[in-house]
DNA sequence: TTCAATTATTAAACAAGGTTCAATATATAA
DNA sequence: TTATATATTGAACCTTGTTTAATAATTGAA
């Protein structure tokens, strides 16, 4: 009887289809305009039947942000093949921050937004972004291992670091650096990058 | 003719109302229970009477906004007697901090929340904030005069070290270090502003 | 004081959004 | 073929911010 199988596929089919059409909107004309409504419409729905794939908008939220976070891992994964571990930070940070200006949706989706890291309650949920993290730990991990960074507490640089970066481009997306002009704000994240790489680092 | 006058005065205390009542609810209930329909009530008005005193809900948010950055400025006056410029860049980065985690609502709205500094079209709209930063801006100028830091360039180490601490307080109040145990999570902000401090200064 | 003009206030409505639900249509299993 | 299960819909509910026509209150002048 391989009708429940077909059916449990087109269910995902189904699934699928209203991602990609959140997906669209989302990077088409940003997350505000991903209403239930709006997705419904696309795919010719009525909005109701959403419901009968989704138990709520946070779950089709939740597959943006985590394609978002895959995104940012292939990104740090062309890093691998950086030896030295200080290049290799040094370059994570300079990727981090190009991604983060580039996709401001996603980056806004991931480490911003309201209400999306709320509905987080299984610890698996987290895997996507904590690989991120275990990545640029593993190489502040080395730095220190390498003596190029004097300090035993791996996650408190780590932590460290990551704030450092998120928070300019949280500034620079949620307009907080508005005041100034656009290239200054370049060549003050560029010259910011540059400070803490000279002086996090032991030559 | 005194009449405008108190028309005028009279206007001025209900919009104070208007902002006192949204303040208290701001306090109490948090960001998302300050609705124009709460409001109202609170000072048995209809909804639609808010809308003769201001224009539209963010510029009664404004208001919240602008009283956040007064608060954050009188503590950063308590280190006008600090005479080491490190000693008050240290100082600084942990009451900033302190600030951010015991006043989250208030540090959302000013440094994170979506729809707020987008409403800022006049320049000296920002003139609470710039003040903040400008004193912030003032300490590294120090520190870099007097040789402790070891880079001309003020903007980029201001705003570098502004990310550094906004970011890990965004990232705190936004949920995304939901999956670290609270202690674990001080420990670390705690250690991480030792070891920027340790590095980003020559002794 | 009276009355026209201004101003303040309200209730109701609109528009958008998420979500629910009874009714209908469709598909499946027996 | 028929009973059951599933999918879909449209309308409704609820909650926002905001607008508006109607009403009430106030004011300035005659």
């Amino acid at each position: 009887m391989g009708t429940e199988d077909r059916k449990e596929r087109e269910k995902e089919q189904m699934r699928q289809l209203i991602i990609k059409t959140a997906m669209q909107l989302f990077i088409e004309k940003g997350m505000d305009n991903v209403s239930i409504r709006a997705i419904a419409e696309k795919i010719e729905y009525s909005p109701g039947s959403i419901y009968t794939y989704f138990k709520d908008k946070s779950e089709i939220i939740h597959a943006i942000h985590t394609e978002g976070f895959e995104k940012l891992y292939a990104l740090q994964k062309t890093l691998d093949g950086v030896e030295n571990p200080v290049d290799k930070l040094a370059q994570m940070g300079r990727l981090y921050m190009k991604f983060a200006l580039e996709n401001r949706d996603y980056y806004d989706l991931m480490f911003i937004a309201k209400g999306v890291a709320e509905k987080i309650t299984e610890k698996q949920e987290w895997d996507v972004g904590n690989r991120s993290y275990d990545y640029l730990r593993e190489t502040v991990k080395e730095c220190i291992d390498q003596g190029y960074i004097n300090d035993p507490n791996v996650d408190a640089v780590t932590f460290g670091i990551w704030g450092f970066v998120h928070g300019m481009a949280a500034l620079i997306i949620r307009g907080r650096c508005a005041m100034m002009p656009e290239e200054f704000i370049e060549q003050t994240v560029s010259g910011s990058l540059s400070f803490m790489y000279t002086h996090l680092i032991n030559n």
